[in-house]
DNA sequence: GATACCATTTTGGGATACCAGGGCGGTACC
DNA sequence: GGTACCGCCCTGGTATCCCAAAATGGTATC
């Protein structure tokens, strides 16, 4: 394995940036999986890891760990299954997003220096119409991301960027949606004025319409698509 | 090490249930690391965990990424360190706690079925003055995340695990506390009271009450002891 | 006595060998 | 033809082995 010339695609070596095996493993597979490259519900073995990223079981192991406690991953048996896109649980991480961001977007509102929320604005003013969808989808999920930081919780932090990456799949469906974006990036600068404002209770309430708002147009549209996304070979759970 | 004398530490095998090495060297770690067996601030070798266990370093290492994920380890350069008490963390996890615990208990409150709240009542009411500490700091944990099932929601639900078991080092000193612990015991009544009466404001301001409460005496006594952790080796890191 | 330097040991990271259990396919028997 | 059985193959689980980097400790030099 010393000589496999898969190993090729061992880390570019950005300067600076020693990156474990492991590390990398970890992020093209998590990579892969976010980007519907293998499929909701797909089988993964070891071994087909271990030779796709040229690295040996003992790195893949570790990021399949990793990978499963982000939930992107499960155990069917004994072996891996890539999460399937779950519908009733797209309900519960709304409950669960509104908890841990709304309590995050009050801390920020109540925040004397509201420089980061500029920096937010700006983050989300970078899209336009050329913009490719990519873009939006990570903006889109960084600006609650960015938002919990402001929070300076650490913990409502992590909650918020667990939750992000367990709907990021699901997003891309609102992200082809022209109409859903617009809508979207409006309440984002809605929530944005009220915490500039100071005014935590709009800012919450907002926040807490905006993802509501958000699950409804995603419910919708993967029930739509779901026959689609079968066909395509994507596992659905029905709510 | 397939006659390695302690690998007689493997699994009791109880019936029905087949423990992994990783399964078991995560669970008798965690337990250690909880129980203060090992130091917060303590440094760890992978070595010293394989001899310990009876398992090699595969498992061992599996057990470390979990513990790591759930924040009783962390890394200190290149090895392995049990957290330190982190009086600032105390702080933060209040507030996370106060979000998700507040969402999940209004949900219960909202149920129909209120047969849950009786067995966390009787749980509760399990423990009188015969009582080993160490079950009141079990069934203390265990009031909240049971609370937090009630509620239905799998990430409420795990929010508050995770929380619970991060307080979980720092709560040995409320424990010891009888007085904040007949505080805490009748909070925890009045919070449930609620809930059966299906006063979802009255049960959430109530549990606010109590977690902030809880945090108080927690950083309290913390402060007042940190001498005497510090005098037996626990890392205690201020706020 | 302090400090810089070097050899040795130790540590985590990675690779590989081996194993037991389960899945799958073929075959023989009914 | 259908079904039960058997054995091969693949999978994850585990135990080692090797390596490079970092810690350690001793020593020589100033």
């Amino acid at each position: 394995m010393n000589i496999n010339p898969a190993a090729v695609n061992a880390a570019p070596k950005k300067s600076g940036t020693t990156m474990s095996q492991m590390q990398n493993v970890e992020r093209q597979l998590r990579e892969m999986i976010l980007g519907l490259e293998i499929g909701p519900g797909e089988r993964l073995t070891e071994r087909w890891i271990e030779s796709r990223f040229g690295a040996s079981r003992t790195p893949v192991r570790a990021a399949l760990l990793r990978l499963e406690t982000e939930g992107l991953i499960g155990r069917d048996g004994r072996g891996w299954t890539v999460a399937p896109i779950n519908l009733a649980e797209l309900g519960q991480l709304a409950v669960y997003r509104e908890a841990v961001e709304v309590a995050a977007v009050r801390l920020a509102a109540a925040l004397e220096d509201r420089s980061g929320v500029e920096v937010i604005a700006a983050m989300l003013d970078s899209c336009d119409a050329d913009t490719p969808r990519g873009e939006w989808h990570r903006v889109g999920m960084d600006f609650h991301i960015e938002l919990a930081r402001l929070s300076g919780n650490e913990f409502l932090l992590r909650g918020v960027r667990d939750a992000m990456t367990r709907l990021s799949r699901a997003r891309w469906l609102e992200v082809r949606d022209e109409k859903a974006l617009g809508r979207a990036w409006a309440e984002h600068h809605a929530v944005l004025a009220a915490v500039r404002e100071g005014d935590a209770d709009k800012a919450a309430r907002l926040l807490s319409a905006h993802i509501a708002g958000s699950r409804d147009r995603l419910v919708t549209s993967l029930h739509d698509d779901r026959r689609g996304l079968r066909a395509r070979g994507f596992a659905v759970v029905a709510a």
